[in-house]
DNA sequence: TGTATATTTGCACAATAATGCAAATGAATG
DNA sequence: CATTCATTTGCATTATTGTGCAAATATACA
């Protein structure tokens, strides 16, 4: 997981919902399911959903016809974690 | 400070090196100094910083004809930490 | 006041990214 | 094996963003 991809998968608003909405569940969610948060057409959330898989935020497991969803959470909040302690440690500290 | 803006922000490959450039330096710097870790122009590099500067990321004190920027360690390391929290959190935990 | 230096801004252009629609793919089921 | 449903992908279009150059602004200093 790279930190630069990583921002740069969360700078859409849309991926953000998206994010979010994976984020209040505590199940995966298939892609409709995903889509409810915002207006934009189905297969461009595939494509988001895509976009955060690629960056490491999120994984997919394929049941059947349905892709599930789900965020790498403590993957995610470690590399946040990580990048809060080297953006506040200054060089000599 | 805003989580996406801050997001938005970090999600470009200069400004990523912009910022890394003033997080290793303990003293704040001006245009010149911080243009030096990128090729572009200064007037690019001069617009990044406006862009960090609005999201919070990063303070500037004008001094004579210089302005000196600084990165807002604390600040940006919290609202990294808080959206880790978030992100780790369950709806049921 | 005129000149030099540091930075920002206006503007045009290039590069990237987001979007919707239609078609393709993959998988269950009659 | 045809049909249906969920998801992804190709393609064209639109929207957003990054970039460089020239000019403007702000400040120091001779």
């Amino acid at each position: 997981m790279q930190t630069e991809t990583v921002f740069k998968a969360l700078s859409d608003p849309n991926r953000m919902k998206i994010l979010n909405n994976l984020c209040s569940k505590d199940c995966p969610c298939n892609v409709g399911e995903v889509a409810c948060c915002c207006t934009v057409d189905l297969s461009v959330v595939s494509r988001h959903l895509s976009i955060l898989k690629n960056a490491g935020i999120i994984s997919a497991e394929k049941r059947g016809k349905e892709v599930f969803y789900h965020v790498n959470r403590k993957e995610v909040a470690a590399l946040l974690r990580q990048t809060a302690a080297t953006i506040e440690k200054t060089c000599c500290s």
